[in-house]
DNA sequence: CTTTAGCACTCGGATAGCAAGAGTGCTAAA
DNA sequence: TTTAGCACTCTTGCTATCCGAGTGCTAAAG
């Protein structure tokens, strides 16, 4: 079942005009495409052999040929040459990760737009569930009298707030200790561990206060919960309309709608699958979600510390730049992993000053 | 110059069907809208005058009457009903945004969001450069040894962080220290104030540490100068397929990428102009953006407290929803005002009405 | 002076037919 | 196995034609 030499060579000119092009190709065009020393009829032979085995289709009788889903899958299995990134992209992708990602919590946000305008292709990205996430530490900032910002931070570095208003007036002092109170009872442990039995005993050395334990407590309960659902980022669906496949607007738009379902979109992922490899490659059907299936998505997969692992990714046509795509977003996936990593290990680089 | 009451039927009877079915109208259509007791020839009189004074135009000599910007203008001006929210709706709206908006710094986004949902139209949202923002509280975080993250809060309740790494090790008591230092010196001071003359002070006072003032410092003044800017986020892009004017790629796709800069439209938008009025509509030309010239915008006003306003608004074809888009939108702004404004007075100054 | 009926006219959109061009598949020979 | 040649298919673009919607105008009626 394996591919002759001149076969392979032809489906890859094949699979690059179309890349290139959006046009199916025909045989004469293959002739210059793939430097082959035989005539355009020996190349229609061919042609005919590998539409039947289903590496190529036809649009039409008359048509040139375009590749298969199957045929994509072959190219990105055997015959792609990797990509490697100019100095001047790497550069490029390098500076971004450092200007804008800063605040680690809106790194997501941050990453696919970066990847989007990197590919031309709309992006998301996703941080992995963090199962077992914890806060490390609770900060209450007296607003005024009757309201006060609740922060919050992870053990993944993630700083979450919220502003709580009270039917009573709060001195100073007392959220000093409502602070320490906090740092020392609810700090370290999970979701689970948050009982509601160590919220009254908690409550009950705090005194006074109206519930105030409880309403941080279960603000940082949502926190935690919230990293538990994976959170997703879309970024540039507008790409989509470069691509002349999607000229038509009804396509266009059942995409686009579908990616701004952003929990669809998470769900729909076989994260699982991406195993140990740190790219991935879905092509066409092989997607599960239905509206994916003439779509291909590029996944690769970060670290997030811990353990955890995030996926950032792309969408596009089947004719999708996978060598380049792949190149970027594994770039970019390894800056973001060593961007969390920083966070965790100790010694890093020193910090650009400003 | 002012038209006759029929006249005025007439033209609120082509807006408002075109409106609903994007066609151009008929002068046989309008006698059954408007309820007319005349024939069609009168109103093909009539239409002929309205075309005249530029009210209506004719895509082409044989089809019906669209209405030009000018009869949209009068539109909106005078024929235009008021549309009343049902309490679905405003009870709808209310529920988004309590439930969505607890972070102050993540409202502009949500609401964006929320808003083009509500209307099926793209949206956007800014915040108002706070000039005169000051930092009201510095908490510094210890991560591990060597680095720790930073968090401000700002006078309008903005918080945000940065992972801060450090070439050396730190104890927590050191922390401590930095942090009452900063929260003596730096707070309450606008970006202006904050002068490296007073960095120099505080760094002394702070004896050994490795710049760390500064270093702290110096993002507090990249968040000041960040709100300085007007923040923007756009929504809800995807909505544009939606409407038949936009069955042409190119011209969606114009404009996706215009509302995806959102800077440049942050500029476009004649925000001194919404003067006292908290909503405002924009038609086709009268827009600055050249890319907008043929799309309408609604934008409602914010206050963010301090005087300071926000807006939010949307875009859409010049065969918008006018009196509904503006309902929905005004009655979004005034639950943010609301929401910012709890944040700030205790109730000192009432609500301005209207 | 305004309204109306009647009618010719205009223009866009749909449909069909036709010619050109691209590319194939097949056959028969090298 | 490769190649040349050729008939065939199917798309694309162009043109012609028809249909209908809706107008603008005129002349008569209120």
């Amino acid at each position: 079942m394996e591919l002759t030499e001149r076969k392979k060579k032809i489906l890859r000119a094949v699979v690059e005009s179309y890349i290139r092009t959006a046009e199916p190709v025909g045989s004469k065009a293959i002739l210059e495409l793939a430097g082959l020393n035989v005539s355009s009829a020996t190349i229609r032979n061919e042609l005919a052999d590998l539409t039947e085995q289903g590496y190529l289709e036809q649009p039409h009788t008359s048509a040139g040929r375009i590749p298969s889903p199957k045929g994509y899958r072959l190219y990105v299995n055997e015959l792609m040459q990797e990509q490697r990134l100019s100095l001047e992209e790497t550069r490029q992708i390098n500076e971004a990760l450092h200007l804008k990602m800063q605040e680690l919590d809106k790194v997501i946000d941050q990453a696919g737009r970066m990847v989007s305008q990197l590919t031309n292709y709309p992006a998301f990205v996703l941080a992995g569930n963090a199962r077992r996430a914890t806060i490390r530490r609770f900060e209450l900032i007296l607003v005024d009298g009757s309201s006060f910002i609740a922060v919050v931070l992870t053990d993944s570095n993630v700083v979450r707030n919220k502003l709580i208003r009270l039917p009573v007036d709060l001195s100073e002092p007392q959220l000093q200790l409502l602070t320490t109170l906090l740092n020392t009872s609810f700090v370290g442990k999970t979701l689970e561990e948050l009982t509601p039995e160590l919220m009254r005993v908690a409550e009950h050395a705090a005194g006074s206060s109206y519930g105030l334990i409880s309403l941080v407590v279960s603000f940082a309960m949502e926190v935690l919960e919230s990293l538990g659902h994976s959170a997703v980022a879309t970024a540039g669906t507008s790409h989509i309309l470069d691509h002349p496949e999607y000229r038509d607007v009804g396509k266009a738009q059942k995409l686009m709608s579908y990616l701004s379902e952003e929990q669809a979109l998470a769900q729909s992922l076989p994260l699982p699958a991406l195993g140990d490899e740190n790219t991935k490659i879905l092509i066409g059907p092989e997607n599960v979600a239905e509206e994916l299936k003439d779509t291909s998505v590029v996944l690769a997969s970060y670290d997030i510390g811990d353990g955890m692992k995030g996926v950032i990714g792309v969408v596009g046509p089947t004719r999708m730049d996978y060598a380049k795509v792949a190149a970027k977003l594994s770039y970019v996936a390894d800056g973001l992993s060593k961007l969390f990593g920083q966070a965790e290990l100790p010694p890093g680089k020193p910090e650009k000053e400003e």
